[in-house]
DNA sequence: TTCGTTGCAAAGCTTTTGCACGAAT
DNA sequence: ATTCGTGCAAAAGCTTTGCAACGAA
């Protein structure tokens, strides 16, 4: 089954890289670790990119970009852009831990086809307000939503 | 961050099990698979727990029950599982794929805590219902939600 | 008897780690 | 100058695969 991304990418503007920046600069500070040139390297192409990857792919298009980060620094360097709320796991079902980055793009959750592997991506207000209300019951305070909606395309 | 379970298993009804043995049973044939000691030593061992499980946690108690498949076995079959609905893929965002049964178990979705790693499960008709519009909009059939919700957990 | 299935061991990936060098503050 | 981060290469972990033997129908 291929994996196809069809749709949710929105073009980068300018503001939502500043945005992440700023955040993660922050963000390094208080975890008082060190703003280097291959952290900001990897932010660059998290928020170059919008459509799912996968580590490798990101080394490669770091590579491909002339910004050379070696594997163990792109592995060291994930979960603090998770932590820092600019990058994101998606689970797709098959397998894989895939990446997207948050900045710049609304809430948003998967609806993957079983048959094709087709992707969409779209929000709903109600799902977030039940989501909301679910977690309230439990005493949480709600950070992130991951949703994956499996299930066939129904021919129209 | 250690990952603790602190609800939702529900007791195994044999019920439960002769369900699942029909509905594999039924799977296998209409793929035409055989229907081998393996499997169903696998199809036991994964209606027996009722906890997240890695793929390396089932073949120990496989082994600690006498149950001998080898790990390429294991992986070799978890897709035919998948597929027949019996198991699911939980990601509690961990990086680790871990399984879950699903026969037994009603619909259900992980609340998880950021701060312990607590893991909470429950379920939601509002959440259903909202995701079921949401995919009907895409002219989707909704098979299968998988739902995390990350946040904290507030003070009481 | 006939294929599909299994176990083993090797191969292939993915992710982590130790260490010496290099860079940020 | 000091301390943290990086690259490299090795190690560790996870998943798949080829092949000969086995077992379900």
């Amino acid at each position: 089954m291929s994996i196809k991304k069809t749709s949710g990418a929105q073009p980068l503007k300018p503001a939502d890289f500043d945005e992440a920046l700023e955040r993660y600069r922050e963000y390094l500070k208080r975890k008082k670790l060190l703003f280097t040139r291959e952290r900001i390297a990897i932010l660059e192409e998290v928020m170059a990119r919008h459509d799912h990857f996968s580590v490798e792919e990101l080394h490669d298009s770091l590579k491909a970009n002339g910004k050379k980060v070696s594997r163990a620094t792109l592995y060291r360097n994930l979960d603090s852009l998770k932590e820092a709320g600019i990058l994101a796991e998606v689970d797709l079902g098959n397998r894989h831990i895939q990446y997207e980055h948050v900045l710049g793009h609304s809430q948003h959750f998967h609806i993957i086809c079983e048959e094709t592997g087709e992707i969409l991506e779209d929000d709903s207000v109600e799902v977030e307000k039940a989501v909301e209300i679910l977690a309230r019951k439990h005493g949480f305070e709600v950070a992130r939503i991951k949703l994956q909606i499996f299930g066939l395309r129904r021919r129209k």
